[in-house]
DNA sequence: TCTGGGGTCCTAGGACCC
DNA sequence: TCTGGGGTCCTAGGACCC
């Protein structure tokens, strides 16, 4: 543990409306709403003048209205923001090389890798100070709200505590007593749900939680959450400030303003959200192997469906039919509100002519298009029976599983001889083949044509 | 006037392998 | 014919955060 407050959290006030109000005068003291402007959006951000009306984060923009009508409700305008953001975090790199932002509007700064030590609370109040006006002078005049304190936690729960336009710092050996009259739900990670269950055991405070001993706690909340929560709640916080985390997925997700019913309306919705994956993907210089639908139903309950292929990609087309196929094992009777195509376990993208011809031999993961799967078939590709299609021209089926397919070509040489093993992207394959080789040729006739 | 979009982390169960 | 653990990978869902 840190012996000084060397750890500051930083946070914009009512970030995004704030920059709208940079941006139009005329909106500046007035109630302004950033967020979905539509039938079923939410709000992202109140003003403060909107905040006095009852107007919160997340809540839908439909209440918002019937609470403060004469509010500004503006869509988001997230290059805007990212831009501004950019540009306030380059303040705070100023100041010390380790900076972690947490999202567009927030991030800790640890003063220890900027090389000063032995830090006083004054110290550190003098320092804030300046660092909220050169990120006043940076942004075009937001202001921000600063916490410092010996760690993660306490740092970020003094920024919270005089907003806007604070700076609280916790003095070092305090930080039990500064956290034990809070509420539970004042530690991130303790949302709704936990809190419930805390409760039960009787505990509403951080005081509470610091009387339990960490087996209790364990059995009340689990094993993960437990012991982190009783780290937390005794002040024993020793989370490093990390600048880069990698990034561990992408996703793309739409609500509809009216439910929809359509296969073909949502595939093609589908087929879209894939490309935009994909190019986020390339922008990021990554692939990823497991692709993940997600719906949302009429009712709000929320279903996912993953596959995960042999080999990373960034290919469009191929997270394209694997979400599509997803999709058509998803029950949307009923209709569903929102679709989304996501990516993860992703793996650093490897510029294709980066390869030189010998590495391309050996790439482990070939990828062969294979025929559109009958509906009624409950498992993968027929041996013997289904034609693929790869560089080395179209070859029969000859095995399949645990996403690979074995294919058998009659008319192209290929590097491993007649007979040739690839990845495939479909989840089906995951499952054992209905057949095995040899067997089952008696439609071999029909799947003549197809092999032109 | 119901409930966004982008994420992270955790859990639990099943398959599979040794 | 019955019966092991341990580890890893995958899938689905849920809690939570901004």
């Amino acid at each position: 543990m840190r012996t000084d407050p060397s750890i500051l959290h930083v946070d914009l006030d009512a970030f995004f409306a704030a920059v709208e109000q940079r941006d139009k005068p005329s909106l500046r003291g007035k109630p302004v709403v950033v967020g979905g402007i539509g039938l079923r959006g939410v709000v992202s951000t109140a003003s403060y003048e909107a905040r006095k009306y009852g107007v919160r984060s997340a809540m839908s923009t439909a209440e918002a209205r019937s609470r403060c009508p004469h509010a500004a409700y503006l869509g988001a305008r997230f290059e805007v923001y990212r831009a501004t953001s950019q540009a306030v975090m380059a303040q705070m790199r100023a100041l010390s090389p380790l900076v972690e932002p947490l999202s567009l509007d927030e991030a800790f700064v640890d003063l220890a890798a900027a090389g000063l030590s032995n830090l006083t609370v004054d110290d550190v109040q003098a320092i804030a100070g300046d660092l909220k006006e050169a990120i006043r002078e940076a942004s075009g005049g937001l202001t921000a709200s600063v916490g410092a304190g010996t760690s993660k936690l306490i740092a970020k729960i003094a920024s919270d505590l005089d907003k806007p336009n604070g700076v609280v710092v916790v003095p070092p050996g305090t930080e039990a007593e500064f956290l034990a009259p809070m509420q539970v739900t004042v530690i991130p990670g303790v949302g709704p749900a936990t809190a419930q269950r805390l409760s039960m055991a009787g505990v509403r405070t951080v005081g509470d939680l610091q009387q339990l001993d960490e087996e209790e706690l364990i059995r009340q909340v689990g094993s993960a959450h437990g012991s982190s929560l009783y780290r937390l709640a005794t002040a024993s916080d020793d989370r490093a400030v990390v600048s880069d985390r990698e990034t561990k997925s992408i996703s793309i997700e739409d609500t509809f303003e009216t439910d929809l019913v359509d296969r073909a309306l949502l595939a093609a919705i589908g087929d879209r959200m894939a490309h935009r994956v994909a190019e986020r993907l390339r922008k990021a210089q990554l692939s990823g192997r497991t692709v993940t639908v997600k719906t949302r139903m009429h009712d709000f309950t929320t279903h996912t469906r993953s596959s995960t292929l042999a080999g990373p990609t960034d290919d469009p087309r191929v997270i394209a039919r694997v979400a599509r196929r997803l999709l058509e094992d998803s029950d949307i009777s009923g209709g569903i509100r929102l679709l989304g195509v996501g990516m993860s376990s992703l793996a650093d993208w490897i510029q294709d002519d980066l390869f030189t011809e010998s590495e391309h031999d050996e790439a482990p993961i070939e990828l062969v298009d294979l025929p559109e799967r009958p509906r009624d078939r409950q498992v993968g590709y027929y041996p013997g029976q289904d034609v693929v299609h790869s560089q080395y021209g179209a070859g029969w089926v000859w095995g399949s599983g645990r996403g690979r397919v074995t294919v058998r070509f009659e008319t192209a040489e290929t590097p491993a001889g007649p007979v040739r093993t690839f990845a495939v992207e479909d989840p089906e394959l995951t499952k054992p083949a209905a057949v095995s080789p040899g067997e089952d040729k008696d439609t071999e006739n029909d799947q003549d044509g197809a092999n032109e």
